[in-house]
DNA sequence: GCGAGCAGCGTACCT
DNA sequence: ACAGGTACGCTGCTCGCG
């Protein structure tokens, strides 16, 4: 089993790593185009193939295919990952400084804890050279094939290498081979960051999380929490208590290997399916992982097109029908199944059978072939599936679904290689057809149509039968693998008017489903830029419209609640805002909160760069100016004992949040005002 | 000089 | 650093008042 093939550590050389030895082929390097060796390459142009001998007078083909990625294809060296087979090592260091963050240079590693196959240890030495030898000495021992962490690839790992350095221990001990270790790179060895895993699961809307902190992402995942600690503080309980420092290096540890292993499968299966390598999936992104396996496929039919520049052009996307505010009775929500993916295929929409304005019927092109594939494995899956439990195949059925739906958006997007404005704006007239249609269907055969969104109809019903009914005699006219589902039957459900408007808002409504859950989206109590307070107080208010159908018991619950925030009652964690920073702090044209909390982390001394990207988090503090001056980080909110304002946690975000449910069932404002008010008196 | 009104920036969400 | 459609808070400007 080849663990990884790596390209970096020579120009004339690419590496690939099996586990007990490495082999080193020469690049090879073509001046003009390529294509299997041969002068002569097939251009492939409306799906008719052209041959053109290429010299110095003929365009370049492929020049900006590596030699890595022509090696694997020319090859066939893809990636073949047997969860049992692969052996990882999961740790985390501890780090000795008494103010602001760690600096390889002066603070000491004064702990390193590691799970390995179930082996769990803290390796903990008065004198770091020691410290660190013996955890390189476990490393030998072990001979992990991955090693595994929460960040260590911008700290633990550089950090690690550095100290050791410092203590005049040879990095070069922990390679595999008699290569050299460099920043990053250990040979024969994948470094997994667990933080990478992390964010490629979000954007798989896989995960969805406020931060991305250790300790956030294992309670959101696990609903547990993990043992914390104040890190400002590390080396003072150091100095007085080891052995709670020794538990939280532990912990930390335990947690991230929990984490990578209840992914593994999923990510071991995602590599396979899309034949990229492990250590290059983890730091890639869904764009990188499409294109890696259509040029796979495509390798040795296709001449595979440059990246290029474009500029910016839209086009029409998904239709959405706005909803009338209000509660509902008996809603049947209907979806198709794979909406953009199976249009694609039945259309046979592609870079390649694009000709004359129009996608030619037949050759099947390049990615209609491979989603037709995919589809159809995934299908088979789930039908196994359905006659008996396999964890493994769970996992293939996952990955496939994952890469299912990322060809759209890929061939859509401007610096695509396999970019085709004309088959996106396709898919989307057609999907929105089909969905224009159900509806049209679903009024003339007497049901109300409430609500659409792309690829889902939601309708009233009064028998349960004429939904199905309807189904089939929809499905009975669909072709190919196009297919309208029943996503489920709702009791009971919400949709609220825009902010300060009468019409009904899009992508925002709440159903209760019969077994008693409530199906919310779009509302506040999803969104992570608004505060823990004023999401609970949502959710427990759509509970009580919902389920209890009592306004009053919510009108009560909101009383008291302004009650807790004017009297200074609410813990502080449930007053946080969150917003992730996409742009330098410099860069932005209005310095809305979340930027104004980051200049002040910045004038408090923390590092502008490690900011970027990252989820600020803050607190309205009780204080003259702009919203954005009353914005504090948390960590000085902390610091420095501040206050937060009522007012604004009152007017801001839990009434808004409030007022909209209520205002949907025909409450006027003045009424909740006063419903409100009324309490204030007394 | 000041507040009201408003455009549009920017984020996070939905499919 | 995959798409478009959408809601909405907030900043920072314009404008009218005087």
């Amino acid at each position: 089993m080849i663990l990884h093939i790596e390209d970096r550590y020579s120009e004339q050389e690419i590496y690939v790593f099996y586990r007990d030895h490495y082999i080193r082929v020469p690049k090879i390097i073509y001046q003009y185009g390529y294509a299997q060796g041969k002068d002569v390459v097939k251009l492939w142009k409306g799906m008719e193939q052209i041959s053109l001998t290429i010299d110095s007078n003929n365009p370049i083909y492929e020049r900006k295919l590596s030699p890595k990625l022509r090696y694997i294809n020319d090859n066939k060296l893809y990636p073949n990952y047997k969860p049992v087979d692969i052996t990882s090592l999961t740790f985390d260091i501890e780090v000795y400084n008494r103010r602001g963050f760690p600096d390889p240079n002066h603070d000491k590693i004064i702990s390193i804890a590691y799970v390995y196959e179930g082996r769990e240890e803290v390796i903990s030495e008065e004198d770091e050279g020691q410290l660190i030898s013996k955890f390189f000495d476990v490393i030998r021992a072990y001979d992990p094939d991955i090693l595994v962490g929460y960040n260590i690839e911008e700290f633990d790992l550089p950090y690690l290498l550095k100290r050791a350095k410092l203590n005049n221990i040879d990095i070069n001990s922990i390679s595999r081979y008699d290569l050299p270790v460099l920043s990053n790179i250990i040979p024969g060895r994948i470094i997994f960051d667990v933080y990478n895993l992390i964010n490629l699961m979000s954007k798989f809307s896989l995960l969805d999380l406020d931060e991305y902190s250790l300790s956030h992402v294992y309670y959101k995942i696990f609903n547990e929490k993990k043992i914390e600690l104040d890190r400002e503080r590390l080396w003072e309980i150091w100095d007085r208590d080891k052995k709670s420092v020794i538990a939280y290096n532990l912990s930390d540890a335990k947690a991230t290997d929990r984490i990578y292993k209840k992914f593994l499968p999923l990510i071991l299966e995602l590599s396979n399916l899309s034949k990229m390598y492990l250590q290059d999936l983890i730091r890639s992104y869904s764009s990188k992982i499409v294109e890696n396996l259509i040029i796979a496929e495509g390798y040795d039919k296709f001449i595979i097109p440059d990246e290029e520049y474009r500029e910016e052009d839209s086009y029409q996307g998904g239709y959405v029908l706005t909803p009338n505010p209000g509660v509902y009775n008996n809603i049947a929500v209907l979806d198709f199944a794979s909406m953009y993916p199976s249009i694609i295929v039945s259309n046979n929409i592609d870079y390649y059978t694009y000709k004359d304005g129009e996608f030619l019927k037949s050759p099947l092109g390049l990615i209609p072939s491979i989603l037709k594939n995919i589809i159809e494995q995934r299908l088979s899956y789930k039908a196994i599936l359905r006659e008996r439990k396999d964890p493994g195949l769970e996992a293939k059925v996952q990955a496939l679904k994952i890469l299912a739906n990322s060809f759209y958006g890929y061939m859509a997007y401007r610096r695509s290689r396999f970019y085709i404005k004309e088959g996106a704006e396709k898919v989307t007239q057609i999907g929105r057809e089909m969905i224009k249609n159900v509806i049209s269907i679903a009024n003339q055969s007497g049901f109300q149509v409430i609500y659409a969104d792309t690829d889902s109809v939601f309708l009233l019903y009064k028998d349960e039968n004429d939904v199905y009914e309807f189904l089939d005699r929809i499905n009975n006219k669909l072709e190919g693998m196009m297919r309208l589902e029943l996503e489920d039957l709702y009791v009971r459900g919400l949709f609220v008017a825009k902010r300060d408007e009468e019409i009904g808002a899009k992508k925002k409504y709440a159903l209760l489903s019969k077994d008693g859950k409530i199906k919310v989206r779009g509302f506040e109590l999803l969104r992570r830029d608004w505060c823990q307070l004023a999401r609970e107080a949502q959710q427990q208010v759509l509970k009580m419209i919902l389920i209890d159908n009592n306004p009053s018991q919510a009108i009560e619950y909101v009383k008291n609640l302004i009650d807790d925030i004017r009297n200074h009652k609410i813990d502080y964690e449930k007053l946080v805002i969150y917003n992730r920073l996409y742009k330098k702090i410099g860069s932005y044209q209005r310095v809305m909160p979340e930027v104004a909390a980051a200049k002040k982390l910045v004038d408090a001394g923390w590092d502008e760069k490690s900011l970027l990207n990252r989820v600020i988090r803050y607190i309205i503090v009780d204080r003259q100016g702009r919203i954005a001056d009353k914005a504090e980080p948390l960590e000085l909110y902390l610091k420095n004992n501040l206050k937060y304002d009522p007012e604004y946690y009152i007017e801001h975000q839990l009434l808004p949040a409030i007022t909209s449910i209520l205002s949907s069932l025909g409450y006027n404002d003045d009424q909740i005002k006063s419903g409100f008010k009324q309490h204030r008196l007394l």
